[in-house]
DNA sequence: GTGGTCTAGACCACG
DNA sequence: GTGGTCTAGACCACA
């Protein structure tokens, strides 16, 4: 479900990087849940092992997957994720915000998208018969 | 007033261009002041005159200043930025909000920090006594 | 009838070119016609009389006025038009065309624009009312 | 195939600019065809790596090619095109169009070169032997 | 004095 | 080997 996009800028692993931790923010993947391994995913995207182990480690950096040695990659509970990780979201949040709301935007918009944002989480145990 | 990170993975340039425009956006410069010169920032940030010139550019692409060769260059009004600019914001916004709502914050909690952003702008007009 | 742009970037002595050079192309100035004197359109337009000056060398240069010494600057006839800058035009006209072919317009769609722009000229003995 | 000229009062890199973009329009760069190094270019035309590196990246901005980090630059299709550059082109062609109209060209022989510019194109698909 | 351009040369991340 | 960033220092046009 992963698309990559040769032609961006971003590299390709934190296309990889980013492409996984949706998976999981938006709950198709729930805690405890097995990701792909990466050989797998490399030969299911056609890159280098290599670049998509780099992308694996990130996450787990992140907090968003813990690997288990001769078992594989599982998604974390929220609760795992790094801290730095929060404190730099929030910091994005702010700043989109407050620059929106220069534009013209305002708050009551600004709050119907997270209304519309929080509407389209899959809650845990919803989504478990994907 | 702007700091730099030596250790973060953005660009110099890139942090440069987003204090400036943080001062646009919160108000704190308006519309037709004069932003420092080129040389005196740089010497003030102890960085190349170059890296301060790319900030400029690119923040005179997005329509947040414009300059005049041999005069300087000032703050634009808020109705020359950049359609794409806002695009982009919209998106950063939904999945910095997506991803918080994830980490277990609420929407009303969000919602608060909305309320805070539009609290702390400087309209135009209320800041010209200084 | 000339407006200059301070947050332009292009000079202001060239926005003065332009814009008298736009006045005799127009028709609004035919041939022989008297243009305002360099200081007389220097504090109509609130700029420096060098400014205005340099705009006047620069079209006498490319052939659309003359100056008699005591007398005035005078509209060309468009016989007196420096070659360079016909060829000039004819390169910009050609890749202006070419790319707008590339980029999905046709020949039938320019043509129209070649029609409304022969339609929307004030020939020689037309405007001399004005 | 580049020519620069170093009397010209156009920028170096926006000579290159012109350059590469005519190679994309006349189709003789079709689109996914891989544009020389900037370091090879750079060379091959005598001149500073970071100048041509400024020309590709504003090529990039307008859409006419995309650039992947260690792989090097690509022409893009057609549709990539940024909007605004279309509209500069159309008020450029319609100047170019009057003030030739005004030095005694006519309709039909600007429509001849309309016609001469489409002949001269080369359609996708077309020039693939080469 | 201002911004705009260019050069020479350096180091880094990426795949 | 590729593009991306940064520095140091230079010259020019503009008002």
């Amino acid at each position: 479900m992963i698309r990559l996009n040769y032609r961006d800028a971003r590299p390709i692993y934190e296309q990889v990087k980013d492409g996984l931790r949706h998976l999981v923010v938006t709950g198709a993947l729930q805690a405890g849940d097995r990701l792909p391994s990466v050989r797998s995913l490399a030969s299911s995207l056609a890159i280098n092992p290599n670049t998509i182990q780099r992308a694996y480690e990130a996450l787990e950096r992140e907090g968003y997957l813990y690997t288990v040695a001769g078992k594989g990659s599982f998604a974390s509970p929220q609760a795992d994720v790094d801290a730095g990780r929060r404190a730099r979201l929030l910091e994005q949040f702010d700043q989109s915000a407050a620059e929106l709301l220069f534009l013209g935007m305002t708050v009551a918009e600004l709050g119907a998208r997270l209304q519309a944002a929080e509407a389209g989480r899959v809650r845990p145990g919803e989504g478990e018969s994907v």
